[in-house]
RNA sequence: GGGCGUUUAGCUCAGCUGGGAGAGCGCUACCCUUACAAGGUAGAUGUCGGGGGUUCGAUCCCCUCAACGCCCACCA
């Protein structure tokens, strides 16, 4: 027992370095985390959103990994076969970029420096020697995983399920190779996807140009705001219901500085209101114009390379960056006295997600997969109610991704990733798809054939993640990981910045292939900020360590805040003074166990007979049984802030409060048999707390356990979640506890108001109509004493005589009278006394009106005006206690 | 340009299908009372963003305005 100190004695706060590690280690170990049958002989698994490889843990992963370690720890206890299944992505250009960075810095070699299988070996060494990094990282918060499951996305079973999909896909022509206009990263030098694409505001301007028209002596004034374009220009279009310009269509303009002729077409995608109305075609470097061009079969003139800079299209310019072309040229057109004017324009640019550089649209050979059909398949298993959001509203973000899908660009010009399985003879030009590498071209057997190059895009291999990770499609070792008990899975936990790149995409890639869907439920979890609200950034310097508020705090404590802050919200302000906090509550649980430990030692866990259970153990155990229910079914509806507050509350606010409060009398007293019963109970509702509080907070009350379990009882880990049970409720003893707890806090505010030292006894007398009440309040007199330090007691009927002379206050049943001791400011108790009186009154009157309304009287639900009759009679007695108090003292 | 969301105590937020507003932290006062000063007891504070409407009754429903935030959209 690692808490005593050299006293024998526990000590006063809680280190949770004590035991996290420890408790980690030893669930490890013993293999509390395999999958068991339970008595529910059902399943349940939750796949870990993979992090990149190249990750450092930061707030979002705490979170989303507490949230998914609560409800798997929970279910586990609810007897479920229950599976956190543990992975990790190569995350593509990530990765690379990392790699590719470390090895110029430490030998100043590029990547083109070296052969591919060069830079592969060198990204493979990397990732054994930092790969697991997270992993360990993920340990500390305390992920109940299997790690035999451990899955990396570049594992064989996953690669050989990209290869399986890739083929049957390619064979069924949904995945196809094209020459079309994409997002082109130049600083990657590779095409990303349209979810890829960050657009950001930039401030640019319109720049006026004229275009002269040939064998015409009309110029056209064209606006633009990327003016280096033109040299890739391949028409000019206007609307063909544009008066001013329709004459025109047909004829042929000439570009300026390289005097191309382009055709004057007519198109109605030009909007007459827009510029001048007269639009420059560049069907290589812009969206748009790449429809028209298709429309129009226009000649596409890709005029940069794949960095960025001009290529010999750009003449004089050539091998300069667009934005210095930009600049030169309109200097140029100043000189040829063809530029008019130029306006500043703030417009929204597309910037790469990973590089943060202005993207270029570029036509390039890239391959896609078509996703049409897919995408109305995924909507509809949405809008059938097969799989659900938690919180509803995210639905509208996913539909929003998926009923206007554009086909999905799945190749990038990378070598760190699932090379495209797809092979080109050099014999006889033969193109075909192989899930292993072949031996021979399919057609011609001759041995000349070469790899596609590309790589396919990261969420290619995440979007199959819901069942390749089972093992699919190896039969073998889908029975090695319980496929068919695990698939599909229960729950999807992640944030909502993914849900297009990674939810839409695991949902359509797992209908068409298994025809299933991925995951039963999809809980959307908040996005981590600072305690102002900011994203937590780099450049802001704000964000917050998991890992150092783990060694500050304690991980139990740290995995608190971050449930206390999760429900159906879409931000999480994480403020550590939070965890800091909650670090004192599991420091609160540690001294209530240090209180109860001398006495549980020999002492029964189980339940004493309800029989024979005093008003104060019925009352408890009463709460204990809401929070219970409360607790459940706030963790099945992944409202964690609710299951949080209920346990925080009941913790300090009744057990601690109240509950050992009152027992200390019992427990310091003569009577062995209520002593026992007293300590059985305090026992059982510890350990009640303990287990409740357990997927939430796994270490410190795995730690509990340990002083609280029975001979033969294994872990908390193993041990069954309560259940809320009928026989606990106590509805009686609940109200009066309650009208103890509000005269004994009214004594108490009456002492603190009157000054009245802490340790001087005082006399009262109590006055209430209900008779039951009082005999409850005889019966408690020695709690009076306890906890208010009332010396007498005497109570009697309302209608008995009031003592002269005497302080007053009064809850709504219950007139509290303090007689005259000692020197006290009776200004300031009238003062108090009319404030109160006021309050009451206003709270009557409000009351009273409503009750004289007669369309109230007529509307309302007959429950309602009862509670407002009752309440208006109570608030009634109050006014004539007090006014009378008032009165005796003038 | 579209869509979504937020606006409740000094701060961060809860308030389910409408019956008179809550928590945590912070703050104030008094207490080192033998579980806990990472604590105890008591206390203060809100025109529930503005305006209008529906209703006997609105923080909750409808309309409108405002502020802030997020997402989507092919850079004329």
């Amino acid at each position: 027992m690692k808490f005593e100190t050299e006293n024998n004695e526990l000590s006063k706060t809680l280190d949770p370095k004590q035991f996290e590690s420890k408790w980690y280690n030893h669930w490890e170990d013993n293999k509390y985390f395999a999958p068991k049958m339970g008595k529910q002989k059902k399943s349940y698994c939750i796949i870990m959103p993979p992090p990149n490889v190249t990750g450092k843990l930061h707030a979002g992963h705490a979170l989303d990994m507490t949230t998914q370690d609560t409800i798997i720890r929970f279910k586990r206890m609810k007897g479920f076969k229950t599976l956190y299944l543990p992975s990790m992505d190569h995350a593509g250009i990530a990765t690379q970029s990392v790699v590719e960075k470390k090895i110029l810095e430490d030998e100043g070699k590029s990547r083109k420096d070296m052969t591919r299988e060069e830079f592969l070996e060198r990204i493979w060494k990397w990732k054994d020697e930092y790969g697991d990094f997270i992993t360990k990282q993920a340990r500390h918060i305390g992920v109940s995983c299997d790690w035999d499951y451990f899955v990396f996305t570049m594992d064989q079973g996953p690669h050989e399920a990209v290869n399986k999909v890739f083929c049957d896909l390619y064979n069924e022509g949904l995945i196809y190779q094209s020459n079309y206009i994409v997002n082109w990263d130049p600083l990657l030098q590779s095409a990303i996807s349209d979810a890829e694409v960050e657009h950001k505001e930039v401030k640019g301007a319109f720049y006026h140009v004229l275009y002269s028209v040939k064998d015409h002596d009309t110029k056209l004034e064209i606006a633009t705001t990327r003016p280096e374009t033109m040299l890739g220009d391949t028409a000019v279009a206007v609307n063909p219901n544009d008066d001013r310009f329709k004459h025109l269509i047909g004829k042929t303009a000439i570009v300026p500085l390289c005097n191309r002729e382009i055709p004057i077409i007519g198109d109605e995608h030009v909007d007459m209101e827009l510029g001048t109305g007269c639009l420059k075609v560049t069907p290589g470097h812009d969206f748009n114009d790449f429809e028209i061009g298709k429309r129009h079969k226009l000649e596409t003139i890709n005029i940069l390379n794949s960095d960025g800079t001009l290529n010999e299209y750009g003449l004089e310019w050539k091998s300069m960056s667009c934005k210095k072309a930009r600049k030169l040229i309109v200097e140029k057109l100043k000189e040829l006295g063809l530029f008019i004017k130029q306006h500043d324009h703030i417009h929204q640019v597309g910037h790469g997600q990973r590089s943060h550089v202005p993207i270029e649209p570029i036509v390039s050979k890239q391959w896609f997969l078509n996703v049409q059909e897919m995408a109305s398949t995924a909507v509809k298993a949405i809008e059938d109610n097969k799989t659900r959001f938690y919180p509803k509203g995210w639905e509208n973000t996913y539909f929003s991704w998926l009923r206007e899908p554009r086909n999905w660009c799945i190749s990038r010009q990378l070598w760190w990733g699932h090379q495209i399985p797809v092979y080109y003879c050099k014999q006889c030009e033969n193109k075909w798809a192989a899930e292993h590498k072949p031996e021979c071209c399919t057609k011609c057997d001759s041995k000349h054939f070469s790899q596609d190059p590309d790589v396919l895009d990261t969420w290619f291999s995440s979007g199959l993640w819901a069942f390749s990770t089972l093992g699919w499609p190896d039969k073998k070792r889908m029975k090695e990981k319980s496929f068919n008990d695990f698939f599909p899975t229960s729950t999807l936990v992640t944030g909502y910045d993914i849900i297009f790149f990674w939810v839409a995409r695991m949902m359509m890639m797992t209908l068409k292939v298994l025809g299933e869907i991925p995951f039963e439920k999809i809980y959307i979890h908040a996005i981590v900020r600072d305690k102002l609200g900011r994203k937590m950034s780099k450049s802001l310097g704000n964000g917050i360590d998991p890992i150092d508020m783990i060694d500050k705090y304690g991980s139990d404590a740290f995995r608190f805040a971050l449930a206390a802050g999760s429900g159906y919200n879409r931000g999480l302000n994480l403020d550590p003074e939070r965890i800091s906090g909650y670090r004192n509550f599991m420091n609160k649980i540690w001294n209530a166990f240090r209180f109860i430990h001398p006495f549980i030692s020999n002492t029964k866990s189980k339940l004493p007979d309800i029989q024979t259970l005093d008003n104060h153990e019925k009352w408890i155990l009463g709460e204990l049984n809401s929070v219970t229910l409360k607790m459940n079914e706030s963790i099945e509806e992944f409202r964690f802030d609710d299951a949080c507050n209920a346990i925080y509350q009941f913790v300090y606010d009744k057990y601690c409060s109240w509950f050992i409060e009152l027992s200390k009398n019992v427990l310091y007293g003569d009577n062995e048999k209520s002593k026992i019963q007293r300590t059985s109970v305090l026992k059982y509702c510890f350990r009640e707390i303990v287990a409740l509080l357990h997927p939430i907070s796994p270490f410190v009350t795995e730690e509990f356990w340990q002083y609280l379990k029975n001979d033969g009882e294994d872990l908390l880990i193993a041990q069954e979640y309560p259940e809320f049970d009928e026989k606990l409720v106590f509805d009686k003893d609940q109200s009066d506890m309650n009208h103890f707890i509000e005269t004994i806090t009214l004594i108490r505010n009456m002492r603190s108001a009157l000054n009245i030292k802490p340790k001087d006894e005082i006399s009262i007398e109590l006055f209430s109509g209900d008779k039951e009440l009082l005999k409850y309040f005889e019966k408690n007199k020695v709690y009076f004493h306890e906890l208010a330090r009332v010396k007498t007691i005497v109570t009697a009927n309302k209608n008995g005589v009031r003592p002269p002379k005497s302080i007053m206050s009064a809850t709504t049943n219950t007139e509290i009278f303090m007689p005259l001791e000692g020197v006290v400011d009776i200004n300031e108790h009238i003062k108090r006394l009319e404030k109160n009186l006021e309050k009451t009154k206003k709270e009557f009157n409000q009351n009273d009106k409503k009750l004289k309304n007669k369309k109230f009287a007529e509307n309302a639900p007959k429950d309602v005006i009862e509670g407002v009759k009752k309440k208006v009679s109570d608030l009634k007695q109050k006014i004539i206690s007090l006014e009378e108090n008032v009165k005796s003292f003038k």
